[in-house]
DNA sequence: CGAAATATTGCAATAATTTGCAAAGTTGAT
DNA sequence: ATCAACTTTGCAAATTATTGCAATATTTCG
């Protein structure tokens, strides 16, 4: 068994039970306790859980929290962005908003795909950086670490000063009535920010946003050109939105 | 058998099982485990997989896992960045270039220090984006693919309207009457407008790079404060460097 | 075709890493 | 305070890597 396997099924466990201990690892993994904690060290010193006498227990739990977002719904999330990519042409300058469904977006670009990303979100520009076709602007300012998007005066600039040809947004929630909304008042400046630099302003979103709201606005419904959903168009959930003239995808 | 085919052989088996080991592969293959070896080499060097002790598992081309971190980190950089941490206090505030020595620096932040971190370099981003306790800034602009950091006027003007405590410059080459240099002009830009705005300027690299130079100059020797290698300090290729006053560590 | 250059393969010696063990400290619950 | 459970440290044995080398195989040319 390789020592990898080993950290693998460490973390698996961890996950599953909220707490390892030697005793049962080196039972399970059928290697000695010293072995076992030198594993749990070597994690510990990632990052990745927290070593106490006796065993482990899990790091804080929001470090995980956008990579694991990105597996939640991930069928549904491929679905919505198999249909963006269909609005993308070569030569496009496009905004990709944080958010784990633009991340999807990201992940599946061609690569023989010519166009330009401006995005403030960190996981996607680090997926679009070694892309081979296309041209990666990245907006600066600080972290905010929940979502990994830059945020405040640098990135706000940045946006003000450009003009794209498409604008993807990530939805936290949207609403026929209230538009869409955001738990975080920074992110909702930025966001509202991304949507008016673009000629046209695509929500992407899975369904299960679609009808609720947050506390932070971002934009008016009337704003959005177009919704992407992995819902069918004439969903009675789409209603409303095709009513107000918003294409649906 | 062709060797296309046992490397067609590794790759599907590990997409199966998610690891392959130099035993099983030399019986089924009926080759010798050294020859294994070497074609995992090879795959590893196309980024086909990661070669681990005893077999390999598979890459993820996207994100760096901590799996892939712990192999990627080199000794001697390692040494370089032990050296580099000691220069840190809790509340500084630094500037991290790009750069594969930065990069382990990054990596090797105690996950209780709370600095802040400034960086135009996006796997240095990506990865302390998850750090609990650093704040992360980023500097925005164009991403210059083959070395990863943003480069232009949005990431000039940030520097520009900036001041540090310290500031970590990955060195492509150090010469004791050149300074340093690299060899893409744009990021010998950035790279100089990140000095200016530090109250002290630490070059780290390892040894190969002393004594050599590249076409376009980031700096003259004399705004170096100090430099930080794996060499002991007493070594004569760091004796014009300290014959100039600068620290030497 | 055939000889030289190049690549591939297995082997052996050596180096590096990992693992388990035991002795000597620490910790923390009763 | 005591004692069992856990950690740390140093070490030797086992495993895996690396390197140089020789024996084949393969390709490249004239």
């Amino acid at each position: 068994m390789l020592k990898e396997e080993r950290l693998d099924f460490i973390l698996q466990r961890l996950k599953d039970n909220q707490k390892v201990t030697l005793g049962e690892l080196s039972g399970a993994l059928q290697v000695s306790e010293d072995t076992v904690r030198r594993d749990i060290e070597l994690l510990a010193n990632n990052g990745l859980l927290m070593k106490v006498r006796g065993g482990a227990i899990p790091h804080s739990p929001n470090v995980h929290s956008f990579k694991e977002r990105i597996h939640l719904l991930e069928h549904n999330k491929k679905q919505v962005a198999e249909k963006a990519l269909g609005l993308l042409q070569p030569g496009q300058v496009i905004l990709l908003d944080g958010g784990t469904t633009t991340y999807t977006i990201a992940s599946m670009l061609p690569h023989d795909l010519a166009i330009t990303v401006v995005t403030n979100n960190i996981p996607i520009a680090a997926l679009l950086a070694d892309h081979p076709s296309v041209e990666l602007i990245l907006a600066g300012g600080k972290v905010f670490k929940n979502s990994q998007v830059t945020m405040g005066m640098e990135a706000l600039r940045m946006f003000r000063r450009m003009r794209v040809d498409t604008c993807f947004i990530g939805v936290c929630s949207l609403h026929h009535e209230i538009g869409i909304s955001t738990n975080d008042y920074g992110e909702a400046e930025v966001k509202s920010e991304m949507l008016k630099c673009a000629n046209r302003v695509v929500a992407v979103t899975t369904n299960d946003k679609i009808g609720t709201a947050e506390p932070y606005k971002v934009c008016d419904i009337t704003e959005l050109d177009t919704i992407v959903t992995e819902e069918s168009t004439d969903s009675d959930l789409l209603k409303p939105y095709t009513a107000l003239g918003i294409k649906v995808l």
